[in-house]
DNA sequence: CCACAACCTGACCAGTCGGTCAACTAAAAT
DNA sequence: ATTTTAGTTGACCGACTGGTCAGGTTGTGG
């Protein structure tokens, strides 16, 4: 009786197990990375039958295709957080506390990130060919242009971006290794708070923009 | 003709096979993840029947697990360079030096590490709670004391190591976005070192100790 | 030279995997 | 009311996996 008997619409239907299964294979992917991954495992986790999840994806390549392709776009929106900023200080802090912020809220999305590009990235080869790599110029100028403004010291621009995207998914991709070294207790929400502001305060000192 | 035969001994034969069959598990698994990576695939890249990897390793858990140590142990030593050091700008820039050549000869090692890590730890769990946490709070003292003397600024040693390992190990872990980024190949020597001293220069200066 | 132990390996096996399919139910269009 | 379309699912399959094993080869100590 805790269970109400909606009815449901063909279209929400759809919409509704493919978030559900789209969730589900983000968590196990996760966890267990692609090879380790079942189908079964989703279902389970989906509370589906396999061969129901196999009606909505043609193939578990293609539903972690999917899943990466979800990651990539959230990740593409926080690194809006930089343009229309007046200096390093305001574009830069808002940058790490848009992805501090995903590394808590998508921690698994993180992870499945990590891993792809860690074994090659089969799947989205072309995306880091293509936008990944049009945003990092387009970013890297915005650095430079603040440099030669003297709103920060010269410092090479794209290893400042691997230290922002390095510092920032450690958070996520190593949250395992914090929680554990924190007694095993993930980090409160003052901890978050600190690791932001310890975050931010290295990295504007760092390229002196403090 | 080009093969010399070469008769071996005993504990010879013993100690080659197992450091070929460490090697191209290391790569296998960097490569793939535990779940993907196939025992017939290690022993191929090893150039050794499956059963005979078998004879060596009791069984493919067991070869991962001493990957993982064998990483855990590398890791551990570099992490010496820290102490000994009469500040931060020796401490840290040692540290810091240390990791990024680790980064760059033993990338596969470092994947299998984050991927371990980021799988929950399933095999070294141990290590994390005794050993590693350990050192993180021995080096946290000592961080602590240079910030008590005034050799840098007061952040909070925790974080900081946490950006010292991200940083440092992104090179390796994201190595192949990082090829990507930069035009499909490699980091050239030169390239090398000019990363090496942008880490050590933002990292330094983050923490006042410039 | 012999016997023992270490090393080697093709053949094999039980279990699991991703994916298919036919038969079914339910919603929606006619 | 009936046809059509979308959604559902248990049963099934070929391919592949980690691991075993019996029987062979080779180095080594006596």
């Amino acid at each position: 009786m805790t269970e109400a008997a909606k009815p449901l619409r063909r279209n929400e239907i759809r919409q509704q197990n493919e978030t559900l299964i789209l969730q589900a294979a983000e968590k196990v992917f996760a966890e267990a990375g692609f090879g380790g991954a079942t189908v079964q495992l989703i279902a389970d986790m989906a509370g589906l039958p396999k061969a129901n999840l196999l009606y909505y994806f043609a193939s578990k390549e293609d539903l972690y295709r999917q899943v990466v392709q979800n990651i990539f776009e959230i990740w593409l929106q926080a690194a809006q957080s930089m343009d229309d900023a007046p200096g390093p200080i305001e574009g830069i802090g808002a940058y790490i506390d848009a992805k501090m912020e995903i590394s808590r809220r998508h921690p698994d999305g993180s992870k499945v990130w990590a891993s792809e590009v860690m074994h090659g990235a089969p799947v989205i080869q072309d995306y880091l060919e293509t936008t990944l790599r049009e945003w990092t110029e387009g970013r890297a100028a915005l650095i430079q242009r603040w440099i030669d403004e003297g709103k920060m010291a010269p410092v090479d621009p794209g290893h400042l971006l691997y230290m922002l995207w390095a510092t920032t998914q450690h958070y996520a991709d190593f949250g395992h290794q914090i929680e554990t070294l924190n007694g095993g207790k993930p980090l409160s929400d003052a901890q978050w708070r600190a690791a932001k502001h310890s975050v931010k305060t290295m990295i504007l000192r760092g390229i002196g923009a403090l």
